[in-house]
DNA sequence: GCAAAAGTGTTGTACGTACACCCATGG
DNA sequence: CCATGGGTGTACGTACAACACTTTTGC
């Protein structure tokens, strides 16, 4: 059996977009007083888990994803390390310890890593019945200090967008231009026109057209598209230049 | 008296510039044999703490920021947190260990912070003697994984770098156009045209002209100009559209 | 007067932006 | 046949890249 460290964690913060538009992938969190049956809380938090000694933190995360999602070799990065004094410490939290304590600090460093899933490949089954996603724009209560761990994530998500192209993590493997426009007109909030947007992912040699197209729908069918990682990584070098 | 936390430090890789380039402040680590007198470690580190029982990341990356440099109100930012089951378990680092084990674990966390300083700030004093610039392109024998933490600070510099005005953070309140442009080629590796690179400059409104030249020169001398962050603040949002 | 860096303008090219119409499909 | 989104090209302006000569100072 693994012995965690009480006082490290990770917390992965998984994006996932459909057309409704960008989520994040939330556990709700209920805690019953054992003699009344109140709720005492009834909240969100996205998913973490104490580092295990002998563990790295990368393999942590690696664990902490694959445990919310049965998924592996999806798109992980860290982000940021939160260790303010107060993120396990209001009353709220508190109040939670004091029921699953678990030999858990009461000063506990999370480091935050962000993860990017197609959506379509996370069914929500019987067994996570707890797990949900919710519209980052419209979050629900939040546990500990994830609302600013979610904050932090989403504002690396929109740099990192425009500098590599991740974006493709968050799309089915085919996907059409107008699902790919959505996506960046979400995550950066702006839009863009469809001519010159359509233009600009021509130039991108690593998003390759496919001979298929959209089945079913009531209106001209739609070309589908496949990301190339990589034509992406033979052609990048040659944007390595740069202005100020 | 405050007590560290066995298992939780924070590194602060601090750089400066001068016209021979860009600097890391190292700190040099010597251990002698108590017995023989032999020298077993002579390398260099990054300036590091153990975080303090109640104290946060950032409070405790100023500390160690003010222990080494003696300023405080400097450029100083989170950017990654490392925690390899390695990083403090090589041959050297034992031996480091077994001679200076102040009740610290053997699997530290570390966050790194960055911090740009204005290197003519920093005197060289009998109190650190110890402490001096080397060249980030050319660094000396490094202890723990510093190597790799200057490495991934570097890569978080130059990325910054790009998206916004920190790299007067490393030169004098007052400076010239020459010496701003060696900085960000130093910085980013490449060189610019000087013409060009003095129209882009005059653009950016917060860069301000000073009645004052340099003196002392057997040449021409050059203006001096000023940083302003309020009128950058000012301005900034223009550039908030974006392409992907 | 010479060495060393400061300072300055023009032109071609590439890229981003704005904008309107016909096409294929399901119902 | 109609509603819905798919698909396409041109004209303009902005921003970047390339390039050479004159000026001011200290020695």
């Amino acid at each position: 059996m693994n012995k965690i460290i009480p006082n490290i964690s990770v917390d992965c913060v998984v994006f996932g977009f459909d057309s409704s538009g960008l989520k994040v992938l939330l556990r709700n969190r209920k805690l019953e007083c054992p003699e009344t049956g109140q709720l005492l809380i009834n909240d969100h938090t996205i998913t973490g888990f104490h580092v295990y000694e002998g563990e790295d933190l990368d393999s942590a995360a690696q664990r902490t994803l694959f445990n919310i999602t049965g998924l592996t070799g999806i798109y992980l990065e860290q982000f940021y390390a939160f260790g303010s004094v107060e993120r396990v410490n209001s009353e709220k939290e508190k109040c939670w310890r004091s029921y699953n304590n678990l030999g858990i600090s009461d000063h506990v460093f999370s480091v935050g890593y962000l993860s990017l899933v197609d959506s379509t490949k996370i069914k929500p089954d019987q067994e996570h019945a707890d797990v949900s996603w919710m519209p980052v724009d419209n979050l629900p209560e939040l546990g500990f200090d994830h609302k600013e761990i979610i904050a932090k994530a989403l504002e690396r998500l929109r740099l990192k967008v425009r500098l590599e192209p991740i974006g493709f993590e968050l799309l089915p493997e085919k996907f059409t231009l107008r699902e790919m426009q959505e996506l960046y007109e979400c995550i950066l909030g702006t839009s863009f026109d469809r001519r010159n947007f359509r233009k600009k992912i021509g130039q991108m040699k690593y998003v390759i057209p496919l001979n298929e197209k959209q089945k079913g729908v009531a209106h001209k069918p739609a070309q589908k598209y496949i990301f190339s990682r990589d034509v992406y990584e033979r052609t990048k070098i040659e944007k390595l230049d740069f202005s100020i």
